[in-house]
DNA sequence: TAGATTGTTAATCGATTAACAATC
DNA sequence: TAGATTGTTAATCGATTAACAATC
């Protein structure tokens, strides 16, 4: 689904449904155009333009898009009304503090559960989610149809997380380990190493 | 400083000093090719040639890149070698898992303390690093002459932090707040939305 | 030497920006 | 109507890839 967008172009997309969601409710706010929602974001107006075209939401001369519609498209680009689960792996700091994250829901994601393979977290409980034994994995994603997961585990152990994951049926894997996974290339893989990033920015000074 | 190298080439090096680190050391790695290094890594092997000569290693035709001189060539670059503190604003789940995760050590650089509004936390320690009361910002930071933060509070919050930060020293934000930061362009700042990542990759599906 | 691999120059590709007609 | 803003087409910019000479 949504094939003919450009990487980039579909990354923004959330950044401008953020926005647009923390804009009071207000008279003034009926309307917005691409150059405010550019001069916020500090990005090009065109660009904007551009990006908001691929949902099917049009503006209007003059006044700009109507807000509310704008939102409503940009969700039902991000196919934000069929909730989906996704469930983690790893259940140290970051796995739990993931657990607890309560932003997923505003993209219509729910965390179902956590996969541990230490003897004392399985059986535990994180914000009300369940932390199994790894021996699960295959029974939960498959009874819920879990397609998204995320890994947070020791980059030692991360590859071999992939290959049970992709067994299990996940289609989809947002990579807190520092590593590239090796899967079969319909697997879509986002990579999020945390210190790389920060190495990056410490080069920058 | 490292001025003249395009952002993305410089996002990949941290990605090839990892690679190259996790290779045993063996007879047969001393030596390592692009070709081996775009293979694993999934990337073009000129591009990983471009992207290598922004260090200060030159590999040998027919053999390649010396392992070790291209590590610490990396190492160079990326200024690893001067040990840099950071601090963490925000202590809630992401903010202790990240005071807790040993990661940045392998880019020099040292999590020094957190700091977080919220009295029940304020002189407790994690990972054996203290966490801080908000009117000790200015202080420690002058003190140790800190000048990367990471920004790990809600949304609501990141925007009023971000001027405390800047106006405390701070040169380098690593921001996990789903909000575009408003800060002078001198500033560095990189964005790492967890959920809005997690929602690209679900609308791949 | 012959062959593999580097480093560089030119070509391609894709993303962003500029220009501008359409329009409410 | 006049003016502001959209949507689109063309131009630019930057990143990646292809081609290939240099070389150990």
């Amino acid at each position: 689904m949504n094939k003919d967008i450009p990487i980039f172009s579909l990354q923004r997309l959330p950044v401008y449904l953020n926005y647009l969601r923390t804009l009071p409710e207000e008279e003034g706010n009926y309307y917005i155009s691409s150059g405010a929602i550019a001069q916020a974001l500090r990005l090009g107006e065109v660009l904007v333009r551009k990006d908001l075209a691929y949902t099917s939401c049009t503006g209007r001369p003059k006044v700009g898009y109507v807000r509310k519609e704008l939102i409503a498209a940009l969700e039902e680009f991000l196919c934000i009304n069929n909730k989906k689960s996704a469930i983690i792996v790893g259940a140290g700091g970051l796995g739990r503090a993931l657990l607890g994250y309560g932003g997923f829901t505003h993209y219509g994601i729910e965390i179902d559960a956590a996969f541990d393979s230490d003897q004392n977290k399985i059986g535990t409980y994180v914000a009300d989610k369940p932390i199994y034994g790894m021996d699960k994995l295959n029974e939960v994603c498959k009874e819920a149809s879990v397609t998204l997961a995320i890994i947070a585990v020791p980059a030692s152990a991360a590859q071999g997380i992939a290959e049970k994951l992709v067994a299990a049926g996940i289609k989809a894997i947002l990579n807190f380990a520092p590593v590239q996974l090796t899967v079969d290339e319909k697997i879509k893989v986002i990579n999020m190493d945390v210190a790389a990033n920060l190495a990056v920015l410490a080069s920058m000074l």
